[in-house]
DNA sequence: GTGAAAGCGCTAACAG
DNA sequence: CTGTTAGCGCTTTCAC
């Protein structure tokens, strides 16, 4: 394989000064500064680069003395289908990915998942040649966290962890808005509600169908988000003077399209007295939605549904759900990142929720 | 804001061992190789790390020295939102990061894209640390594949552009495929089809309404993956003996939830007598049937719709379609990558496609 | 405009 | 098992 003029064995920097018989200064400006030699130089410069197969500066060795890297890491500790599935996250990602975009930087997706074992996810994050990192949706215990402030970097937590100290945080009042829309649902009359939430711990109890959660586990402290936004219904359920034991939660600790549909039915088991049927998030109100028309059991007539996160979709079915911006989290969180605020201290920005009364919910039959 | 013994400046690794007063080698060796070391000493190092709050060697540093980054480029040179709303798409990303995940390798999206000059563009794709490119179904005349490449470092290019010279290649054979799905189209009695497609050149022409391409446009070289579609269409047109003009191509420039119905929208303008929109991707058929729905255009009763990519939506909603696999698409990239064939030579990987008669195709009436 | 000197923080031989 | 010696390829004062 004969390829043409094959540099000996690597261009550099400094082959390049040595070729052209001028400094690496020289040739250093004529990449990061061109107003710092004349023009014909430049070229001349430029002209040898290619002749040599010389890409330009290194960038690990640039990185390394600007002690920059170009790179936000995004550490994603759920597993990469869950995240590519929901649509939610994916929103998010997409902001985050367009602000990096518009700032100039790379985002790397840092190789941590279920698949890897802690310590080699660990070494993942200790090994992103990154500036800072965006930490999305972790549990309380993530694991991951404490590695990733280990680095000194600025970082940017999303949604959950609440209070991690001295870092900023992008995040939704998630306990209000589910309050808002569980006062909305008992305001229509429901006074048995299902509330049909995505697992509320770090590990997977046995096997995977989903389960009723009985108010110890209600009170562990893992996913933050989940918390709240159950919290959200117990607040309304209180204003409205009812029993706690109006709400029967059911926790699902798998992520697939049908997953909704499975803690449907769980729910329903245990209080087949239920009339209205809330989900923490869209995906579980949907899929829930195509388990009761396959029962036919119709929606809203003889069962309420509503959902959390305002997807595409939801909103395209008719889904009464509170619509959060993800793609702005997104934003925000990369530009918390790219431009941190003067004065260096931590900021929560807290996103507006609405309320998107659809099609989904009406009084109980 | 004072906080627990801060480091005086910055902790590295030639500090920390001025401190343990041993050699640096020992450090690095606690990190990389910790059977060269006793057990104690390994420990007395990690404490005193965590003690001057040392996170272990520097990711950029190492690169620069082990040569290697840790992590593979994703240079994708449509918009974000294209690709975020494209479930082939991103199913071909999750496809990658699982692969790279189990390679320990980070996935860096490079900032290239429309919303950034040429220039940042390149720039970003030259200051990328990473071992290795993939380049995402990028048009023939891509821009940035000439700068990826002038990085030496290893590329795979996954379906088009064809023909980089040395470098590998996943691909399917989207003409083959085409030609099936339409030659089952065509023997369902079709003889007036409408063909909708993604746009076929990298620029924009006037404004973003689809409109119907002519021949000439259809010979242009420019999106390879897309062309290859069309011609199978007319492989099959031609086996049939039928006259080239029982196509109408509809070209789509935007990649909207609604493009495909306003492309369907154009091709009838064009042609009421159609009996068969066949698309070349599900999201176009899956927006056309939601506007033919909305005309009152019974699908397969008077209308045949076929898609293709076989994403799990169109699936879902019974659509005939051609099924690729996306998600392997990706892992194989990522393979070749990671670990690339031993002979050093360039591979090209066509993967298997599939048939999926659906719901949606039928006799014309 | 250009060059010389001094590292950025680390790892990889190779000796001891 | 530990230390010594050399850089990896680049940018950045600071003189000239």
């Amino acid at each position: 394989m004969s390829r043409s003029p094959e540099p000996r064995r690597h261009a550099t920097l400094a082959s390049l000064a040595a070729e052209l018989k001028v400094s690496r200064t020289t040739i250093s400006n004529a990449y990061n500064r061109p107003d710092q030699l004349s023009a014909e130089l430049r070229e001349r410069i430029f002209t040898a680069a290619k002749r040599l197969g010389y890409p330009g500066p290194d960038p690990v060795a640039r990185s390394l003395r600007t002690r920059r890297a170009g790179a936000v890491g995004l550490v994603i500790t759920e597993p990469l289908n869950y995240s590519f599935s929901d649509p939610a996250a994916l929103d998010f990602v997409a902001g985050l990915a367009e602000s990096c975009e518009d700032a100039g930087q790379g985002l790397l997706l840092v190789a941590v998942g279920p698949n890897r074992s802690l310590e080699d996810g660990s070494a993942a994050v200790l090994a992103a040649g990154v500036d800072g990192f965006v930490v999305y949706s972790a549990s309380d215990d993530d694991p991951y966290l404490p590695v990733v402030q280990q680095r000194h970097l600025p970082v940017v937590v999303v949604d959950q962890p609440k209070d991690v100290p001295g870092t900023s945080r992008v995040c939704i009042d998630d306990r209000a808005a589910m309050r808002q829309i569980a006062e909305y649902v008992l305001g229509l009359g429901h006074r048995e509600i299902g509330l049909l939430t995505m697992r509320l711990g770090l590990e997977r109890p046995d096997g995977s169908r989903p389960t009723v959660a009985d108010p110890e586990r209600l009170r562990t402290p893992h996913f933050h988000v989940q918390r709240e936004r159950i919290a959200g219904v117990y607040d309304a359920v209180a204003a409205a003077g009812l029993d706690e034991r109006a709400v029967t939660v059911v926790e699902s600790y798998e992520h697939l399209p049908t997953s909704g549909g499975a803690a449907a039915e769980v729910a329903l088991a245990a209080n087949p007295r239920l009339t209205a049927l809330m989900c923490t998030a869209d995906v579980l109100a949907l899929s829930a939605m195509d388990y009761l028309r396959s029962r036919g059991i119709y929606v809203p007539g003889q069962m309420t549904v509503t959902g959390f996160d305002g997807i595409p979709d939801a909103v395209r079915r008719g889904l009464t759900t509170v619509v959060q911006p993800s793609i702005e989290k997104g934003r925000r969180a990369g530009r918390l990142l790219h431009e941190p605020p003067r004065d260096g201290l931590p900021v929560i920005e807290v996103l507006d929720t609405e309320l998107l009364r659809g099609r989904t919910a009406g009084a109980p039959s």
